[in-house]
RNA sequence: GCGGAUAUGGCGGAAUUGGCAGACGCGCUAGAUUCAGGUUCUAGUCGGGGCAACUCGGUGAAGGUUCAAGUCCUUUUAUCCGCACCA
C-alpha cells in the first residue's frame, strides 16, 4: 500500500464526523476519562506548530483510553475574548465580533485537518451570550460573597495599551500583551479577593498531581511566609502619643537590633501627621521621584538605597522602649505587609546597607557574623538582648519576643503572602461587561441574576478613550439604568472584565455545554469532574491555572461543584523552538506553519514528527529533514500491507511485539512519546528485516501506532478487512512472560574493564552464572594465574571478577 | 540576590534507575536502483591506534565513594527558566 496522505486523511476525517465518533457519551455507568488542554486564543496569525504539539500529546493518552474502553472527553474550545483582536480590530476597522468569528473559523478548519479527536459538539466560545452569562454569573456570586471590593490604590498601568494590569499581567515590569514599561498609577479598580483563598490554593496543591515545577512555581507564586505584627508607638517632639506605626516582621528575634524604621513613601502616616512633620516639603519631593519610577528602575537599580528621614515624628521600640528614627525609603513597599517596617541593620542585608549609607547606629543581637563588615543573617547566641540574652536557637528567642509582645498588647503572630488581590477590570471594548450599577443612594448593586447576560452592546466605536475610560463609558443607552434596588437613576459600571474571566471556569462548561439553566447540571458535573489529565503551557502557571483553581475552589466552597480542586492532573509540554533554535517569532522569520507541513507532508507526519522531535517536556528546535525522517516511517508502515500474510504470531517476532507493545504503552503514561515511537522504529526495522509478518501482528501493529497516525492506520484496518473504526478497536495487550528473553547477554568484566559477553539462559543461578563465564576461554584466559580477590555476579546482567 | 532545571557524537535525543554509553531518527560516507533530480535499498558512522581479531580513551570541569558511576557525594563552570528591595 501506499501512503496517499492526500486522499486517506480527508476520508477518515470524514467518516469520523459522519459516525460523530469522538463525542462524549452521557453514558454515566461508564468509566470516564476527562482530558483537557488549553483552548487557543484565536488570534489572526492562525494556529502555531506549539498548538499541535500540546495537543498531540493528550490526543494521544484520549485515544488510548478509548481504546481501553473510557468514555472520553477532550473537548477544545476558543478563549475568544482578549486586547490582540480588540488592537486588530481597531487597527483594520473590522469590528471585533466579525474578527473572533473569522479566527474561529480559520482555527477549526486548521484543527480539523490535523485530525484531533476533539468532541465537537461541545465546542465554547468564551464571547458567546450563552457563555459569558455564566461569567457574568459566577462573577456576581463573588460579589454576593463579598469577594469583590473596589479600592483606590498604586496598580500596574500599561500606558501603550491603556489598560490596568493584574500583578500576574504584569510579570516582570513588562505589560504582558505590548511588552512596554509599566507604571504606577494611582486609580480606582475592581479587585477580586484572591488573596483570601491563599491557603487553600496552597494546601490544594498537596492532593493534586502537578509537575513538581508546575507546583513550585505556584507555591513561590502564593508566597506565604510566617511572621508577627508589631505596633510601634509614635511620639511627636519627642513625646510619645496614643498612636502607632504597625509592621510585619519575619525576625521579631531581632527587635533589640532595631535603630530605625522604614516606611513606604505613601504610607498614610505621613498625611496624618503632615502638619506636625518639619521637613514634608523634601518628604513630598521625594516621595514625586519615586512615582515617577518606572517598575524598571525600582526594581532592577537596586544597588543605591536613597530614602529620607522624617523630622518632628519619630517611633519607640516596643522591646526596649529607645526612640528611633523614622525614614522614608522605595525600598520598602506599600503593597507588602503594612508598608512599614522595623529595621535591624546588623541582621538584615538591605538595613545594612541603608544604615550605612545614613550613618545609622548597627546594634548586634546574635553572634556569629562581623557586623563591622556585612549583615549577619544566619543562627546564633542572642546578646543585647535583655531577656533574650543566651538563647541559641531562633525558634525559642521568637517565641519568647512573642510572648513578651502579647503581654505588652501590642503584637502578635501573623502570615504575610506575596500573592495580591487580583485587579480585575479593564478599560476596553472586547470583554465581559461587569455586571454592577452604581446608585448614588444605594452604591454599588449586582445587576440581578434573571437579567443576565448583561450584553456587550454593539458599537462602531471601540477604541479606547484618550482619558482611560471605557469605550462602554460613550454609549448612554448602556451607561443610563435604573437601580435594581431602589428603582432611581443609576449608571452601569462601564469596564469589562480581564481575558483570564472566560478561561477560569471553562471545563465546567465543556460538561454541559448546551445548558441553559446552568453553567452545567450537577449530574454532568459529578461524572465529568475534576478533570483527569491536564496538559498546558509553563507560561499559564502564574495565571490561568492560579485563577482558575480560584474561581472553582469558590464555586466549591458555594456548593456549585463536587469536587474542590479542578485538575486531578497537570503537565506542559516544551516549546518548540525554530530551525534556528530560536523562539519563533514573525520578526525573526523562522516560524513554521502547520498548514504547510499539512500540505507537504500530511498530519500524520506532523503530529508524529511532533512527539518524536524530542523530550516531550523540552524545548527542541524543528528540524525538516527529521520531519522526512517521519515521513519514511509512516510510508514503510503502509508498506507493511504489501508483506503481510496468514495469522496468528510470528515465532521470530513474537516476544519482540510483547516488548513492543509493553513500551509503547508504559512510556504513554509518562507522556515519553518518543521513546515510544523510537520503539515501534525499532519493531518495523524487525519486521523487515524478518521479511514476514501476518496479517494479526499488522493489526496489533496499526493499534499501538493509531494514537499517533490515525489516519494511516484506519486505512491499514480497513485494508485488513475490519468493518469498525481503528480508533475504538481494543488496545492491544501484551504477555508479560513473552516479553523475557528466554537467553540473555552477560557482561564479562575483569576489574571492572570490559572483557566480553556470553549468551545464557535466562534466570541462572549466580553459581552457574559464574561456572558459565569462567568456561568462556577468552575469560579464562584473562584471569589465568591471578589471584581471585572477589567475584561479582549479578544474575541477568554481569559478571566482574576482582583479581590481583 | 533567591529558587528551579539542564549539560551525553556533526544534530535532536536514548540508557530497565548503579551493571556492555550512544537506542531511535536526522545528517554524513561508500555502493546498488534510476536517463537525471527525487525516491528506495545495502553497508558504515564517538575519538585515537591497527589490514584485522583487537586495544586505549571517552557523558561540561576537578575531586571522591564503589568490584562497577552519564547515574550517588563534594567543589566548580556554562546555559535556560521563574521570582525579585517580600521585611
Amino acid at each position: 500500500m501506499k501512503h496517499n496522505f492526500k486522499e486517506i486523511e480527508p476520508k477518515w476525517q470524514k467518516a469520523w464526523d459522519d459516525a460523530h465518533a469522538f463525542e462524549a457519551k452521557n453514558d454515566y455507568s461508564k468509566p470516564k476519562f476527562y482530558g483537557l488542554v488549553e483552548f487557543p486564543y484565536p488570534s489572526g496569525a492562525g494556529m502555531h506548530v506549539g498548538h499541535i504539539k500540546a495537543y498531540s500529546g493528550l490526543e494521544v493518552i484520549c485515544r488510548k483510553r478509548r481504546m481501553q474502553g473510557y468514555n472520553v472527553m477532550f473537548p477544545i474550545g476558543f478563549d475568544a475574548y482578549g486586547l490582540p483582536t480588540e488592537n486588530y480590530a481597531i487597527k483594520t476597522g473590522i469590528h471585533p465580533r466579525q474578527v473572533t468569528d473569522n479566527n474561529i473559523q480559520k482555527f477549526t478548519s486548521q484543527l480539523r485537518r490535523v485530525g484531533f479527536s476533539f468532541d465537537w459538539s461541545r465546542v465554547v466560545d468564551t464571547t458567546e451570550e450563552g457563555y459569558y452569562k455564566w461569567t457574568q454569573w459566577i462573577f456576581r456570586k463573588m460579589f454576593d460573597a463579598g469577594l469583590v471590593f473596589r479600592a483606590t490604590t498604586l496598580v500596574n498601568y500599561c500606558p501603550s495599551c491603556k489598560v490596568v494590569l493584574s500583578n500576574e499581567d504584569s510579570q516582570g515590569g513588562k505589560c504582558d500583551i505590548c511588552h512596554s514599561d509599566i507604571v504606577q498609577k494611582s486609580k480606582d479598580v475592581w479587585y477580586l479577593r484572591i488573596t483570601e483563598y491563599a491557603d487553600k490554593l496552597l494546601q490544594g496543591l498537596d492532593k493534586v498531581d502537578y509537575l513538581p515545577n508546575v507546583k513550585l512555581q505556584q507555591e513561590n507564586w502564593i508566597g506565604r511566609s510566617e511572621g508577627a505584627f508589631a505596633n510601634f508607638k509614635l511620639a511627636l517632639d519627642n513625646a510619645e502619643i496614643e498612636d502607632s506605626l504597625r509592621i510585619y516582621t519575619t525576625r521579631p528575634d531581632t527587635m533589640f537590633g532595631v535603630t530605625f524604621m522604614v516606611i513606604a513613601p505613601e504610607h498614610p502616616v505621613i498625611e496624618k501627621y503632615r502638619d506636625k512633620i518639619t521637613n514634608i516639603g523634601a518628604l513630598d519631593a521625594y516621595k514625586e521621584e519615586c512615582a515617577k519610577k518606572t517598575e524598571f528602575e525600582r526594581t532592577q537599580l537596586v544597588k543605591d538605597k536613597t530614602g529620607v528621614c522624617i523630622e518632628g515624628l519619630c517611633a519607640i521600640n516596643p522591646a526596649n522602649g529607645k526612640q528611633i528614627p523614622i525614614y522614608i525609603s522605595d525600598y520598602v513597599m506599600m503593597g507588602y505587609g503594612t508598608g512599614a517596617i522595623m529595621a535591624v541593620p546588623a541582621h538584615d542585608e538591605r538595613d545594612y546597607e541603608f544604615a550605612k549609607k545614613f550613618g545609622i547606629d548597627i546594634i548586634e543581637v546574635i553572634k556569629g557574623g562581623d557586623i563591622a563588615k556585612e549583615a549577619y543573617t544566619g543562627d546564633g547566641e542572642m546578646v543585647n538582648s535583655e531577656f533574650l540574652n543566651g538563647i541559641t536557637t531562633k525558634k525559642e528567642a521568637i517565641a519568647k519576643m512573642l510572648t513578651f509582645l502579647a503581654e505588652k498588647g501590642c503584637g502578635e503572630k501573623g502570615v504575610q503572602y506575596k500573592m495580591k488581590d487580583w485587579a480585575f477590570n479593564r478599560q476596553r471594548y472586547w470583554g465581559e461587561p461587569i455586571p454592577i450599577v452604581h446608585c448614588q443612594k444605594c452604591g454599588m448593586v449586582g445587576v440581578p441574576y434573571e437579567e443576565l447576560p448583561l450584553r456587550l452592546p454593539k458599537v462602531e466605536n471601540f477604541a479606547p478613550g484618550e482619558g482611560g475610560e471605557s469605550p462602554l463609558a460613550k454609549i448612554d443607552s448602556f451607561v443610563n439604568c435604573k437601580c435594581p434596588k431602589c428603582g432611581g437613576d443609576a449608571k452601569r459600571e462601564t469596564d469589562t472584565m480581564p481575558q483570564w474571566a472566560g478561561s477560569s471556569w471553562y471545563f465546567l462548561r465543556y460538561c454541559d455545554p448546551h445548558n441553559t439553566e446552568e453553567f452545567a447540571s450537577k449530574e454532568a458535573l459529578n461524572y465529568w469532574m475534576p478533570v483527569d489529565w491536564y496538559n498546558g503551557g509553563m507560561e499559564h502557571v502564574t495565571r490561568h491555572l492560579i485563577y482558575s483553581r480560584f474561581w472553582h475552589r469558590f464555586l466549591y466552597d458555594i456548593g456549585e461543584v463536587p469536587v474542590d480542586e479542578p485538575y486531578a492532573k497537570r503537565t506542559a509540554q516544551g516549546l518548540i523552538l525554530g530551525p534556528d533554535g530560536e523562539k519563533m517569532s514573525k520578526s525573526k522569520g523562522n516560524v513554521v506553519d502547520p498548514n504547510d507541513v499539512v500540505d507537504q507532508y500530511g498530519a500524520d507526519v506532523l503530529r508524529v514528527y511532533t512527539l518524536f522531535m524530542g523530550d516531550y517536556a523540552s524545548a527542541a528546535p524543528w528540524n525538516e529533514s527529521s520531519v522526512k525522517g517521519v515521513k519514511r516511517f509512516l510510508d514503510r508502515v503502509a508498506g507493511l500491507c504489501d508483506i503481510a500474510k496468514g495469522e496468528g504470531a510470528t515465532a521470530a517476532l513474537e516476544s519482540s511485539f510483547h516488548k513492543t507493545i509493553k513500551k509503547v504503552s508504559d512510556d504513554i503514561e509518562e507522556m515519553k512519546f518518543n521513546t515510544a515511537i523510537a520503539a515501534m522504529m525499532s519493531l518495523i526495522n524487525e519486521i523487515y528485516d524478518a521479511g514476514t509478518l501476518t496479517k494479526d501482528e499488522l493489526g496489533i501493529f496499526v493499534r499501538l501506532l493509531c494514537p499517533y497516525a490515525p489516519h494511516l492506520c484506519e486505512e491499514i484496518w480497513e485494508f485488513l478487512g475490519n468493518t469498525e473504526l481503528c480508533a475504538f478497536a481494543p488496545w492491544p495487550v501484551y504477555d508479560e512472560s513473552k516479553t523475557v528473553d528466554n537467553t540473555v547477554e552477560i557482561a564479562l568484566q575483569v576489574n571492572g574493564k570490559f572483557r566480553g559477553t556470553i549468551m545464557v539462559a535466562a534466570g541462572l543461578s549466580k553459581d552457574d552464572l559464574l561456572a558459565a563465564a569462567k568456561a568462556d576461554a577468552k575469560f579464562a584466559a584473562a584471569i589465568e594465574g591471578k589471584t581471585i580477590v572477589k567475584e561479582i555476579v549479578v544474575p541477568n546482567k554481569i559478571v566482574n571478577i576482582v583479581v590481583k
